[in-house]
DNA sequence: ATTTGTTTTAAACAAACGTTTAAAACAAAT
DNA sequence: ATTTGTTTTAAACGTTTGTTTAAAACAAAT
């Protein structure tokens, strides 16, 4: 028989890399085709249609992405070494897939149906845990009080944003990709502190 | 002669509320023409093209909204007041049109090229008066040595990330559009606060 | 009443889209 | 050597895309 497992990995592989940085949309499936060099028809053959290609590269991006995170929210970690070790381990994880934030976000405002069905939804909605180590932390008097809603988001913010406007940020100072990622990695410590130093007592 | 502007005025109405909704090619021009209940011939009219017609509204949108916040940025207000200022300026106009965030992400991430020439440019990259301002409060000793570069990314992803995943935040809350709403504005004082403590001495 | 210039209309354009078809090429099993 | 099942190919499918065309409708000026 042909190298069937071949074929399907130029596909994922090509398609990944298309639809990080053009988005579902702007891909066509000759787009697809014509970078894994391999017949149109191969795409539907393999995959059914262009509509669950997009949804097994999802999976493939997101899931394994998220799932270590989540396992360090979830820790029983101190809360200073938890939160170090989050920003750490997610910077480094955006370091390595610096489209992944875009990618996310065209995701969910184009189809946030999407979404919510994925593996995303069990790492970033289940936050119980951290929740209440905040809580704890602050009957303890260790931390100010605060909403650990809030408090989650403006984590995730000050770690994920600047991702989404990379561009933005390299053409104002004149970055190359590994100033952007010098500049990224100075911000482990700035995003520590800035945390730390906001629920202090 | 037949009302000109009435009809200009629909297509620009009615493409402002898609684009901002769907993107520039989820939408299609028979969308607009339908929503705006006008020939789709008329849009061509008008409009020399589809492209100039979102180009048109890209300025309509951003250009008018971040020259205020330009003006904040460049005042002469103390320091603390300023960012105050800021925030609540942004969040405000955030609230006001929440969708401006994923609109400009996107086309941030679809075509760079096409925000680089725009108003956005202006007002995202000169903060050069911001920065001098950080560096002498820290000569004077009254707050910490900061990258001006850095905590200006950081209010900015604070201020803005949370419109980015509007969506999953009303999800995972069990928000509505006005409870989110409130989750916000009790930001404006989270997002002061953040960043005023990370920068005391 | 006719001319002039602008606005609107219906119809069609070529190009690109995702997908399907049916036959060819291929490798392994009988 | 022939059959079997899988993979690959070329061609076409019917839609939808943005845009153009040419004629009609219209309002104001002569």
């Amino acid at each position: 028989m042909a190298d069937k497992s071949n074929t399907q990995e130029k596909i994922i592989e090509s398609a990944t890399v298309l639809f990080l940085e053009k988005g579902f949309h702007r891909t066509s499936v000759r787009d697809i085709a014509s970078r894994a060099k391999i017949n149109i028809s191969l795409m539907n053959y393999y995959f059914r249609s262009k509509e669950i290609l997009f949804e097994t590269i999802i999976d493939l991006l997101i899931g394994g992405a998220v799932s270590s995170l989540k396992e360090i929210l979830d820790s029983d970690l101190d809360l200073n070494e938890k939160i170090r070790q989050y920003i750490n381990k997610y910077i480094d994880l955006l370091i390595s897939n610096p489209l992944l934030v875009s990618f996310v976000l065209a995701i969910l405002n184009h189809s946030p149906d999407k979404i919510s069905k994925l593996k995303v939804t069990d790492s970033l909605y289940n936050t119980e845990k951290f929740a209440n180590q905040l809580d704890e932390e602050n009957s303890k008097g260790n931390i100010r009080k605060v909403d650990p809603e809030q408090f989650y988001l403006n984590m995730l913010s000050l770690i994920a944003f600047p991702f989404a406007v990379k561009h933005v940020i390299n053409e104002k100072n004149n970055f190359s990709n590994e100033a952007f990622n010098d500049f990224i990695i100075k911000r482990k410590d700035i995003i520590y502190n800035t945390l730390i130093s906001s629920i202090k007592p």
